[in-house]
Formats: C-alpha cells, sequence, structure tokens
DNA sequence: CTGAAAGCGCTTACAG
DNA sequence: CTGAAAGCGCTTACAG
C-alpha cells in the first residue's frame, strides 16, 4: 500500500527535511501542517502531505518533546495488573488517554513503596507529562507533595493520600453504607465484615463505613475477620466467620474476591448463600453476574473511575494552577441473589 | 531528603552540563559515568555523582534516545485489557521488560485491524525499540512484514500470523488433546465443543486440536456450539448444547470465561456438574480454583507466556538478524472437580 | 581518562 | 504564508 522512498530503503530515516525538500517548502512549513495550522494554505498543506506518504514518512515524537517539552505520554502506576480490578480501572485510562491523542507508559509498583520510588524514577526519565497513580500502601504524602514540586502533574486514583492532589474514586462509605442497610432491611442483625490485604485509605474508608452504618442502626460493628490474600485460600478460612459469641446470618466482603471466596467456603460448610446466609461482595466485577447464587455486589465502576483520572490530569496539563479537584462516583448496590431474609435456622446450621 | 538546586527552583531543568559544571569535569565524562562506563575513574564517577544528587538531576532519556536512537521503550499491544487473561499476560510482559531497564507503552486495538493500525503508528511515532502484540483477529501477514521491513522488532503471542516474526504461544492442540483423551478415559463419548468470540489462529489452534483428537479415538468432533461473547449472556445460552440428536455427557470450553457461564447455566438447568455432567474449562486462570465445583482446567500459564514474549523481544534487539525463534509453552491439565464418569442418568435429565 | 565540536529531528521566535 | 537560524539535552567520534 504504502510506497517506498526511491532512495535505498536502508538508508537513514526520512525526516521533515526531507518532505518539505520533496514538497519544495521550507521546514518550517513542514512542521506547520503536521501541527495542523491554519497558517498553512490549502495546496500547500496537501503538497507535504503527499510528499510525506510518498516517503513513508513518521513523526518523531521523541525529537519533537525535546524541543516541545510535551512527550504526550503518561505514567499509569497500579499496585497490581493480575487482579480483574485494576485491569478494568486501566482500560478506563487507556481508552481516554488514547483518544487525547496521548500514550500510557505503564508500571507496576507491587504495592511496595521502594518499587514505587524506582517506577516513579523511570517515568520521571522518560519525560511523561503527568501520571496518574494508585499509591502503594504506606505512601507518604510527602512523597506525592515532593512529586508536585517537581512541577509533575499528578493525580490519585482509588486511593487517596493527600488532599493537595486530584483525586477519582468511588463513595466507599456509601456503598458500605448500602449495603448494611440493605441486609438489615432484610432483619440481619448479626453482620460480619470480612477483610483482606494491605492497609490503605480505600480500606479504612471501607471499615468506617461499614461501622458507621452499623452504629447508627445500633448493630455491633465490631465483627470484621481477615482472610488471606489468595483466592484459593480463602474458602478454606470461611470457618473464621464463625468464632466465640454471637453468629453472624450475613457478611459484607471488602471486595468481590472476597466474596467468590466465602461463597464457595460457605457452600462446602453446606450453608446456602441466599437462602440461610446472606453475602454481599463489593466492586461489581463482570464475574458477579456469572455465579451461583448471583452475587449481590455494591458496584464502584473501575472503567468509568479510571476515565476519571484520565480526564483530571488532562485538565491538570491544560491548567497546571488550579486547585485540586475531587470526582467522587456514587456506588450503585446491584441486588441479585446472594441475599434473602434472616433465617432463624441460620445459627444452628452455622455451627 | 534530596537537597533542592541553589538556583531558583522555578529555574528550567537542570541539565547534564549543570553537574558537570559542579563537579569539574566535561559534559562527556559526566555522560559516561551515567552510562556506568569504566573508562572513568572512581574519584572522578564519585563527585559526578554527587553532583547529580546534590542537584537533583534526573536523566533526559528523551534527549538521549534522539542522539542514541534507542528509547528503552516497548509497545505491547493487546485485543482487550478487561479479560483477566490478557492482564496476566501484561504482568509477565511488564515484569521482565522492566527488569530490563525498560518501559512498556500501552495499547489496545479492541481486536479491530483499523485500530490496530492507528495504534501502531503512534508506537513508531513514540520511537518504540520494538513492539509485543497479540494480533487483532483478521491481522494479514502483510501487516507484520511491513513492520519487519521498517527494522521495528516485533513478537507476535498468543496468536500466531506469520511463520517469519517471532512466536510466543502454549501448545492449544496438544491442550485439546489432555481435554479430550481425559473425558475419554471416564468414559464420554459425545462430547461438545463450546466456543465464542473472534476467529484468530488460538482459536484455530484450538478446534482443530478438538477435532483431531476426538477423531483419533473415533468420536464425532461436530458438536461444536457457538456461545455469546458476554459472560452474562453464557448461562441462559446454555440449552444450545442439547439440540438435536446425539446428547453430550461432557462440553470443552474454549476459555474459563465459557467455562464459568455455562457452570452457572448448566446449574440453573439443574444439572450437577462433576457428577451427571462433566466440564472443563481452557486457560486455568485464578477464578477456577475458586469455583463450586472446583473447575478442571487446562492451564495455558499466561503470565509465563508474556515473560516468554518479552524476552523473546529482547534476544531479538540484541541480534536483529537472527532466524525467527517460536517459544510454544507445554499446556497442563489441571484437575480438579467438575469432572466425573459419564452418568447413565445424564441423557434423560438434560432434556 | 578528559574536552571541544557536531549532530540526532524536531519547534520556536524572528524576519520577510 | 515561508525561510534561515538557533536550540532542546543528550551521545558520539575524534583529539589530546
Amino acid at each position: 500500500m504504502t510506497s517506498m522512498p526511491f532512495e535505498d530503503k536502508k538508508k537513514s530515516r526520512v525526516t521533515l527535511l526531507d518532505v518539505a525538500r520533496r514538497a519544495n517548502v521550507s521546514r518550517a512549513t513542514a512542521s506547520l501542517v503536521i501541527r495542523k495550522s491554519p497558517l498553512v494554505g490549502a495546496d500547500t498543506r496537501a503538497r507535504v502531505e503527499q510528499a510525506m506518504r510518498e516517503l513513508g514518512y513518521v513523526y518523531n515524537m521523541g525529537a519533537a518533546r525535546l524541543r516541545a517539552e510535551r512527550s504526550h505520554t503518561v505514567g499509569v502506576i497500579v499496585p497490581n495488573l493480575t487482579n480483574p480490578f485494576f485491569a478494568e480501572l486501566l482500560s478506563g485510562i487507556e481508552a481516554v488517554i488514547d483518544s487525547a491523542g496521548m500514550v500510557v507508559i505503564l508500571a507496576n509498583s507491587g504495592d511496595l513503596v521502594e518499587r514505587q520510588d524506582m517506577v516513579m524514577r523511570r517515568m520521571r526519565e522518560h519525560g511523561v507529562d503527568g501520571v496518574i497513580i494508585c499509591p502503594a500502601a504506606g505512601t507518604e504524602p510527602a512523597f506525592l507533595h515532593q512529586l508536585a514540586d517537581w512541577d509533575l502533574p499528578l493525580v490519585q486514583v482509588l486511593r487517596q493520600i493527600s488532599e493537595e492532589v486530584d483525586y477519582a474514586g468511588s463513595d466507599y462509605a456509601a456503598g458500605m453504607r448500602q449495603a448494611v442497610d440493605y441486609l438489615a432491611s432484610l432483619g440481619h442483625r448479626t453482620i460480619a465484615f470480612a477483610v483482606h490485604g494491605p492497609i490503605h485509605s480505600a480500606y479504612r474508608e471501607r471499615v468506617e463505613g461499614f461501622c458507621d452504618a452499623m452504629q447508627s442502626r445500633g448493630l455491633d460493628p465490631n465483627l470484621i475477620v481477615g482472610l488471606p490474600i489468595q483466592i484459593g485460600e480463602i474458602a478454606d478460612a470461611a470457618h473464621l466467620l464463625f468464632g466465640e459469641g454471637e453468629q453472624p446470618t450475613a457478611v459484607i466482603c471488602f471486595n468481590d474476591v472476597i466474596a467468590l471466596g466465602l461463597s464457595a467456603g460457605l457452600y462446602d460448610r453446606g450453608l446456602k448463600v441466599g437462602e440461610n446466609f446472606s453475602l454481599i461482595g463489593f466492586d461489581d466485577v463482570t464475574d458477579a453476574e456469572a455465579m451461583r447464587p448471583r452475587l449481590t455486589s455494591v458496584s464502584t465502576g473501575p472503567v468509568a473511575i479510571g476515565g476519571n483520572a484520565a480526564r483530571l490530569l488532562l485538565d491538570r496539563l491544560a491548567d497546571p494552577i488550579r486547585p485540586s479537584h475531587r470526582v467522587v462516583n456514587e456506588t450503585v448496590l446491584h441486588i441479585r441473589q446472594s441475599c434473602g431474609p434472616v433465617a432463624v435456622s441460620a445459627l444452628q446450621q452455622s455451627r
């Protein structure tokens, strides 16, 4: 399709000067047509564009960025690529960055601050115009502030470390309230909260949201149980829900990974989820619909959050000194089949 | 921690010349210490490194690449970010690219050749040193060859379009044989194959692998049923397994997404997977362990494949003219609970 | 081991 | 609208 240059194919790359010469214009003019300047006439533009096509010219971003101090590149740092939740987030980011004509440089911090430091340095070396980061657990506000001092536009996503930095997330506390209210409306009074993983703002917001919601209904918020991080081990830890004292008739999960694991573990114990035990997930990933019973889950919309984060960064790039913005999505409770009215028989069976 | 330069912080970036001056060496010498050349003495090196620290110097990849014609950047193009399988693949790629000191530029083709063209052009503009691509369905060999003509090092992953281009994948056909053999050993004779999605080499290899394996055992390979692409709709399409003619007692799934959906759909129809109907997945994603019954699945190891692809690219970068290589992982059948001996009662129940 | 010069491929004022 | 010149921050020979 593309015709080859007349010269030897092995010769060095074709440059803007080459196309300028072939189109009988100056290098500056050729540069203008590339950047779609209105200053250049239609016929000249056509000549230059044809020359570009004939020579197989490809724009050299690297050279342009050096002069223009803009790389059209944004860094994205996530703690984990393997979790479908982050994959969906990334997908949302990529879509809007791409449609802005920019490109994403991806890195995985492994939720480790030391790796995050490294990765961030690499991003700076590559001259990213800005970065979207889901900060590793334990990230200090000073870390983010230093980046801001270096004039690196920054947005936090999912986890917030500093109020001075743009943030896109979801109202986790409200989501917890929705879950608690729903279970309470079904008559549940003893509700466990199943958690795992590193501790960060999203973790805290969920726990606090749960506790507040429980307390405001006069319920005991202290049945918080820690589960393994590996999904394969969660099912076998389901017994942890039923320790000393009051036995729960329902459990709210920190995320859908736990919900999936516990659903299996409760099944293994002979409990019928949705009938004599109730289970609510959090995040509403695509698997929720495919589970049996279908998982009732609080939807946080990772793709949308990613899109919001990307738009925040674009806005920040356009106006570096505007005050910091926060965009916090509403959660929605997606009711399916995993919850039911409290069953008197549940207590006996759970032993 | 990092001390600020003495000059006004708002001044333009600190450059290699700045550190050279502060360390009382020439710019060339400073450049050598950055690139860890053995030519420079230990004390000189120390002086330069201290100057870099004091000034808060950050290496400018963009400038370096312009001169050195190497960007330390690799493009990764996947058809879909939302599928956990690709997320795991990406994770494997990122890990080895990162440890080679390079960075990945990510793009999503949406499995559309037109978008793939765009994305590829953008990668070239950004001067990637090479690209790892899972080609969109319908990609022509000519597309890849053209890239090779342009001296862009390339590796295909998961899907192979051209034998002249490096490839990292998995032996899908052998995996199908493992699945068929296992079911046959349990006494199954009428085995369905459930597929969906766009048609590409990995699709064809799986279908052909299934057919060959069935035929070599004298079984009828024609029970191939097409299912919706959306996971939420798969369950409701489970009845498609039971059309006219011979009723299957087992189904092999094109991937775990289908397996998850069908598992739910069969449950909805009152079939007990692992007891009166058998189900085998393909890919063995992490959810397989958390399902009930636990999903028996053919493991392809996406993280490992991603690592292989990245290593192939690194090797290719080191030796651009070596002959094309292929690395094809063995699959392993991970037996869990979703298959059982053929049950005579299955046929009645499935109606 | 170190220095001075040229150049990578663009964009940016500045004149015309 | 177009041209000639300088410069972005490095690396690369080439001398010393």
